[in-house]
RNA sequence: CGGGGCGUGGCGCAGCUUGGAAGCGCGCCUGCUUUGGGAGCAGGAGGUCGCCGGUUCAAGUCCGGCCGCCCCGACCA
């Protein structure tokens, strides 16, 4: 490709919106264009990315054994209704009518369109395994899009969808798309790490999620330091202490806290330390309510509550509700002397605890020298806390977990039944019965993973693409476009990289070596290649490598080897 | 949706406190000079100061409302 001919459109400041590094460094590359707050235009440069990105990932899902679909981006309610997650999935879908006033949604994920796709067309076992994917655009109503590619109202996402007839099946199919996801990663020089996750409003189990560590990610990851345990912050799990015995008899006593309704009030003016008081939180559950006990030092996990009521609805109950059951303001509700209809769970932790603090279910008042059994019995002991930088791993039980921030750039799930059983998507087995088949579901964030890309591999000066990804895989830079010795040098070596095959970014264009040099270190190709003043004094071209700054020096004959050989390398 | 910040030529910003002729750098156009790290000189084009309303002799500047964008939080496949 002729720079002169070429759209390239840089940047010398980035827009002000722009913070995190991949967002400025693609704007400023020219690869995309904000549209409004979440939706961008993808520049040549930046869709040559996507689709070598894109590439990978086709290339490895066929090895796999998956088919390409391309499924629509409308989908009728109707569909959404019969899956029952019309109404529920969150974030909510952007919603549309046509003129008819006929809803649809655009699709946010692909479940109910495949699932309805399939049980048309597959029927018999002799019709399973099947795995089909797609490239397609998803959109999301996002609350808030941040970091430019990071998280988007309308994206890109490869998803791929499994059938199979059993669970052993799922477990093969399954396993071929987690390796697939594996090499797609190592190919993009991805160095990503697999967490246990939450399914969310996908359903499903043995999910895990890729996650690349980033500063700039949204997600938050524990690892333990001493083995493998790795976990989304949505599900981790810490060691708890040891249970000890509890008292035999009640030392309670009650005390005024007038207005101190925080952990932090209370814990101040009765001058001890949050873990020694027992937090009580309550909730509406389906029809009743609950009673959830966690040390006043920590966070309540609400995935692990949820988890815990399996599908019941849940909420915190109101202020009302509150008043109804404590007979007291918010800020004062603890497990003693709660109505019995109140099924009072706690995270282990609070079995460790002795002559603790509690609010007293009565306005401005709280018990201090509160105990398990002797003052209130609880129903079940449940994990239910956030687990936290630092937590004894639950795993090995020897290391600590250690918090990282991190993208998540794919997620894969076995979903079973859920999907195939509501939309039919059915076959028969050997014997003549009618099953739904078992699914699985694996998606792929592809336009985050440019993003990721970036905020992996970048410089001062700019992008450092890996081979895989780069919209081209080497540029040259002839430095003196007047000269016409130098000119045909670098024309005759620009074919002959071509005809090695390669994409060849030639910037030829009237421009002054430092415009070249700082755009070529911006938009990043693995390989430049420079035409200039040692060629004309040396016969000689420099040969640099954009990832480490190695560079050489190789006359005429050995330039494209060279060329060649840094790339590979890239 | 809560908290914070911002909106002034294509991009980055100053001007707003204390109302009185819209500025700077980069980019863009023309000419000449230049060619190893976003060139130099000269000339030039380009702005309803986010929108609506109000106060005032006079509003980029003060007041009210709205819209948009960014960050933090909540939410998240």
């Amino acid at each position: 490709m002729l720079a002169s001919q070429y759209y390239i459109r840089t940047l010398r400041e980035a827009p002000a919106e722009a913070e995190i590094a991949s967002h400025r460094l693609l704007l400023r590359g020219g690869y995309i264009r904000p549209v409004g707050a979440g939706i961008f235009s993808w520049l040549p440069l930046g869709l040559r990315v996507l689709q070598r990105v894109e590439q990978v990932i086709r290339e490895e899902m066929n090895v796999a054994g998956a088919h390409e679909v391309l499924m629509p981006v409308l989908h009728p309610r109707e569909l959404w209704e019969r899956s029952g997650r019309w109404d529920i999935f969150a974030p909510t879908p952007l919603r549309v009518k046509d003129r008819a006033d006929r809803e649809f949604c655009l699709g946010p994920t692909h479940e109910e369109v495949v699932t309805d796709l399939v049980a048309m067309d597959l029927d018999s076992y002799r019709d399973i395994p099947a795995t089909l994917y797609q490239i397609q655009v998803k959109f999301r109503d996002e609350l808030r899009p941040r970091g430019g590619l990071i998280r988007c109202k309308e994206f890109i996402m490869k998803d791929a969808y499994s059938f199979d007839r059993d669970r052993d099946g799922l477990d093969r199919s399954y396993n071929a798309m987690y390796d697939a996801y594996v090499r797609i990663f190592e190919r993009l020089n991805l160095p990503v790490v697999t967490v246990e996750a939450e399914a969310g409003s996908i359903g499903g189990t043995d999910t895990r999620e890729f996650m690349l560590l980033s500063e700039n990610g949204e997600d938050t990851v524990y690892m333990c330091d001493s083995c493998d345990y790795a976990s989304n912050a949505e599900c981790a799990t810490s060691r708890a202490p040891d249970a000890i015995e509890p008292l035999a008899e009640s030392r309670r006593e009650l005390v005024s806290t007038p207005d101190t309704r925080t952990v932090e009030q209370v814990t101040g003016l009765l001058g001890v330390t949050p873990d020694r008081l027992v937090k009580t939180l309550l909730f509406r559950a389906g029809d009743g309510f609950i009673a959830a006990l966690v040390r006043g030092d920590r966070a309540l996990n609400e995935f692990k509550l949820a988890r815990f009521v399996k599908g019941e609805e849940l909420r915190m109950a109101n202020d009302a509700e509150v008043q109804s059951l404590t007979g007291a303001r918010v800020g004062f509700a603890g497990p003693v002397g709660l109505p019995a209809d109140v099924r009072i769970i706690a995270d282990h932790e609070v079995r460790a605890m002795r002559d603790f603090v509690t609010g007293a279910n009565q306005d401005d008042a709280h018990f201090v020298n509160v105990n398990l059994a002797a003052d209130f019995g609880v129903d079940e002991w449940v994990d239910l806390r956030e687990a936290c930088h630092g937590d004894t791993c639950a795993q090995c039980a020897t290391g600590t977990l250690q918090a990282h921030r991190c993208i998540e750039l794919a997620h894969v799930f076995k979903l079973g039944t859920k999907y195939s059983s509501a939309l039919d998507a059915t076959f028969r087995d050997a014997e003549g019965n009618e099953l739904p088949s078992i699914m699985g579901c694996y998606g792929i964030g592809v336009s985050r993973i440019v993003a990721a890309l970036v905020e992996q591999h970048h410089g001062k000066s700019g992008i450092m693409w890996p081979r895989e990804a780069a919209p081209f895989d080497a540029t040259i830079l002839l430095l003196s476009p007047d000269d016409e010795e130098l000119r045909a040098i670098a024309d005759n070596l620009y074919t002959q990289l071509q005809d090695c095959g390669l994409d060849v970014l030639y910037d030829e264009r009237d421009a002054s070596p430092g415009v070249k040099f700082a755009e070529a270190d911006l938009i990043g190709c693995p390989v430049r290649v420079v035409v200039g003043r040692t060629t004309r004094n040396e016969g000689k071209v420099e040969i640099r490598r954009r990832a480490d700054g190695h560079e050489e020096l190789a006359s005429l004959d050995e330039a494209v080897a060279a060329v060649l050989r840094l790339r590979e390398s890239s």
